[in-house]
DNA sequence: ACCCAGGTGGCCC
DNA sequence: GGGCCACATGGG
């Protein structure tokens, strides 16, 4: 067993099989199970807090705006308001629009999104403005269930920890992850999910008086 | 009153 | 390839 997979058992071992975790942590989003939401989330989620972007994903709901195709038939301007408290929300109000745009006119549905090869479909993302490394591989990842490893802030806080890299290119970390776990993009959602969950756990320990 | 939060694009050198 | 800034809100 290498390095990697050690930290994965051993957050296992911590915070127990992480997906019910995971669905307990961000329980708006997976206990509906709506990939779609998880799309939205991806981009109202940049640079913000969580919380900032429950209150929006609650907003949306509240207005009936619950699906990738409502979003495209509103447009950004009346999207904009709704989404206020997720921050930059005029810019996420366009991605957001651009984003349900290239899905519905290209593939109808996240079904048909999904046969799509991965690698295509990556590239096609990337493309879109508004989605960069990290936005998209959580679309793939979490929203389509593809084997990509998510490279965010708290797992490069993690390879800091366990001087995993000296190497902080998403590109690089992202390769170390991949080359040495399973191909199986549950293995990925999970080990993903805990770093975060650790992460947080950290982070709140750090906060409090010693 | 500050400072931060699970990023991204544009511009500069 | 890397450094810096705008984008904006809600909570500590």
């Amino acid at each position: 067993m290498n390095k990697i997979e050690k930290i994965y058992k051993k957050l296992k071992e911590k915070y127990g099989q992480p997906s019910g975790q995971w669905r307990l942590w961000c329980k708006k989003r997976k206990a509906k199970k709506e990939r779609e939401e998880i799309i939205i989330g991806a981009i109202l989620t940049q640079r913000t807090n969580w919380k900032n972007v429950e209150l929006a994903l609650e907003k949306l709901k509240k207005e009936k705006v619950d699906s990738l195709q409502k979003i495209y038939q509103l447009g950004a301007k009346r999207i904009a308001p709704l989404i206020k408290s997720s921050g930059f929300y005029k810019a996420k109000a366009k991605y957001l629009f651009n984003l349900a745009k290239f899905i519905i006119e290209n593939y109808r549905s996240l079904e048909e999104m999904k046969k799509e090869k991965t690698e295509i479909l990556r590239e096609k993302l990337l493309s879109l403005k508004g989605i960069g490394f990290e936005t998209a591989d959580s679309i793939l990842l979490y929203a389509l269930d593809k084997p990509i490893f998510v490279i965010d802030e708290y797992t490069k806080r993690l390879v800091k920890k366990e001087k995993l890299s000296e190497n902080f290119s998403y590109h690089h970390l992202q390769k170390i992850f991949q080359e040495n776990l399973p191909k199986d993009f549950r293995v990925y959602q999970d080990f993903h999910a805990l770093i975060v969950i650790d992460g947080k756990n950290q982070q709140k320990s750090k906060t409090l008086p010693v």
